[in-house]
DNA sequence: TCAGTTCAGTTGATATGTCAACCGGAAGCG
DNA sequence: CGCTTCCGGTTGACATATCAACTGAACTGA
């Protein structure tokens, strides 16, 4: 997703029936180029900072707040949204790293544990991440503004969980309540 | 990305001096959630009906913009907010499928053209993620909701662009009008 | 109890993105 | 002219993401 759907993009491309209009199509594209570059600054000051990427910094995050400081491996991808061998491989590159440890429990099960050198490198890392945020984003916007993406983005992030793709997954939106169904 | 920020991630992660405000942070998780899940699926659909990458459409649609449907490597970096490794990866990989011919042109200029094939590929793709976009955003948000959307991401492309990273970079909106400069 | 299915997790191939180092022509300047 | 610097482009190492195939435990139903 880039520069696409500009106006001479319908000549160029053989669009006559042109599925966007022109209001739309510069909503799109300054929505996706500002989403591509906040997400590569975000990254970049991650890494600088702290050695650690968005991926790495989700996980620990999610995994800080769960009750025991673990998750089993499929709850860290419900919650994260993640696919399992997205999170197999990630796991393994942390575990090395020693940010967290792998623990075989019952059965099937793994355990993904934060380890206590996990969860520094997340204390060390969240204020400067946080304050990049609100530096990027957060002070750039109106109390209005920050509402209307609030909704926005809510709005169409209910779209997105409801159609799923093939297997009607479950809600997305764990460690912030109770447990859907 | 991900789910940070949550009130209760303060408590665990010792954020006590809290940067973002609880409306914030609801608003700004579901953004992140939404902007990924978005991402994603576009790129599935992409890649399911016509063996593109969102990548690879960005590019062929840059080039199918640009006079003679062909850019220098550096011009198509700028036009992409890309930086000239990944275009050069990128770039190769294409070649290999045909969808782009490189030419040796004067000096250290090197053109990227767009191949029948490649234009070809394009218009096969264009209408299906056009209505994937309209399927998955448009339709789920009023016409206020839209201009939101675009002066949000327009005011927070803009702060980007401007605080650039190392090398004060140039304007990062090609192919849409006048060249800058 | 056994067959078929589902599910958590693993693996490997491949595509993709990032970084830093490098190459050689171009520009500026004495 | 000769030197330095800048810059477009290349390269390789590595991190990351996605897909499909595989393993073996658990469930299901006869």
């Amino acid at each position: 997703m880039g520069l696409m759907y500009q106006p001479d993009a319908a000549r160029n491309v053989g669009m006559e029936d042109m599925t966007l209009t022109v209001d739309e199509l510069a909503a799109w594209r300054a929505f996706v180029q500002m989403q591509e570059l906040l997400r590569a600054r975000l990254e970049q000051q991650l890494q600088a900072s702290n050695g650690l990427s968005n991926a790495d910094y989700t996980v620990l995050v999610a995994l800080s707040e769960a009750p025991g400081r673990r998750l089993r491996a499929y709850e860290l991808c419900d919650a994260l949204g993640w696919e399992k061998s997205r999170l197999h491989h990630h796991f393994s590159r942390m575990c090395r790293r020693g940010l967290v440890e792998r623990e075989q429990g019952d059965a099937r099960a793994i355990h993904v544990t934060l380890t206590d050198t996990g969860l520094e490198a997340l204390r060390r890392a969240a204020p400067g991440h946080a304050r990049e945020v609100r530096r990027l984003v957060f002070d750039r916007l109106t109390e209005a503004e920050v509402r209307q993406l609030g909704a926005i983005s809510t709005c169409l992030l209910d779209a997105l969980l409801a159609n799923a793709p093939r297997p009607a997954r479950r809600s997305r939106r764990a460690a912030s309540g109770a447990e859907p169904e």
